[in-house]
DNA sequence: TGTACATCAGTGAACGCGCGTTCACTGATGTAC
DNA sequence: TGTACATCAGTGAACGCGCGTTCACTGATGTAC
């Protein structure tokens, strides 16, 4: 069954989005190898040739995943104006379909305290987050070099708390609530 | 081996906050009820005739864990006057020994993300939100009715990217940044 | 260009293990007389 | 007050199951001649 040339990148890439998605969904613990090859197209046992180890696994599409929001948000701070740009980060993330959609949501959110007990992802996401910081505070020059720390801080809560209320009036409100706190509704309101 | 008479109560609730410790330090799939009844100093059969399913015991510990913290938000909130409260809830919540010690730490820190994906621990949280983001309110008069929620954010947020951040400094800087932007910090800043 | 062989990505059975849950049992305590 | 029995919180063996990982094998593709 070998396949041909580069083949084994591509699906080595698509083993990550597929668990990117399924620990997104349920949570890391409760998604095993076996569902994420599946999910893949492939079966369980050639996952060893692709990662060492479960962990592995996790730490590569920890770093996939949040790099790929962090380069996104890098880029949009560079190219456009400080107002515009911050609301194109702000008002996707503080989105009730963010919310309502966790298999494609940011990670900081959906596994944030479970992979701040795995040291391999806790290493991968560090120079990402500190580039979601620097992106933010880029977006929101009068809030002074510490206003990227904050803006992060209450996006990322307000989401996790969007999608523990059990009632979407609450859930709602913790997201127009950090909208206004870190200054990315449009200019109207 | 019957125990004397209120001695079942007493006993549930020792399982209830071993399992509040263990669940927060290493993540609700990864502690088995196992674990949790050692840790309580029992052996594991006898966790159904204190609970139908690990589930519940999750709801369990859920509710009572964030219900003692809302209570005590809630009570300082009324009792002291509104800086210094905000200060006296804000400054142990956004310290680094909150941010070290996870097993004694507010569950929508440590569990949130695994808590959003379970319906009755939702459910069970829910209230205890509302009274965190009230009390919360209270203390900060001049932000209007949202402060509360965007405050809850920016703290919850904070604490997560700290445990999150693989360096001392920038996981420092989280928690100060957010301080600063709830107003809990002393009056000399 | 055609043939023979080496490579290696992916297969699927098998491993030891710990999970959540059930259940027959134990034995100290509470109760009836 | 003393004795006999009922209660029931807790014990520990057992269940079926799915986990992470290993490994001998397959067979289409790439390569050498």
């Amino acid at each position: 069954m070998r396949k041909p040339k580069g083949q084994k990148a591509e699906t080595r890439q698509r083993i990550v989005e597929a668990a990117a998605a399924l620990f997104r969904q349920h949570g890391i613990d409760a998604v095993g190898v076996d569902a994420v090859m599946h999910a893949a197209g492939l079966t369980h046992g050639g996952f060893y040739g692709h990662f060492r180890s479960k962990e592995a696994l996790v730490a590569a599409m920890s770093a996939a995943s949040l790099g790929r929001a962090a380069a996104r948000w890098e880029r949009i701070s560079r190219e456009a104006p400080p107002g515009e740009a911050l609301q194109r980060i702000v008002g996707p993330y503080l989105d009730a379909a963010h919310v309502a959609a966790p298999e494609r949501g940011c990670v900081l959110t959906t596994l944030g305290p479970e992979m701040s007990r795995r040291p391999d992802s806790r290493a991968a996401l560090t120079p990402s987050i500190r580039a979601m910081v620097h992106a933010l505070a880029r977006c929101r020059p009068a809030q002074g070099p510490d206003g990227g720390l904050a803006a992060l801080s209450t996006m990322v809560g307000a989401v996790v708390l969007a999608r523990l209320a059990d009632d979407p009036e609450l859930s709602h409100a913790f997201l127009r609530a950090a909208e206004q706190a870190v200054g990315g509704s449009p200019p109207a309101a």
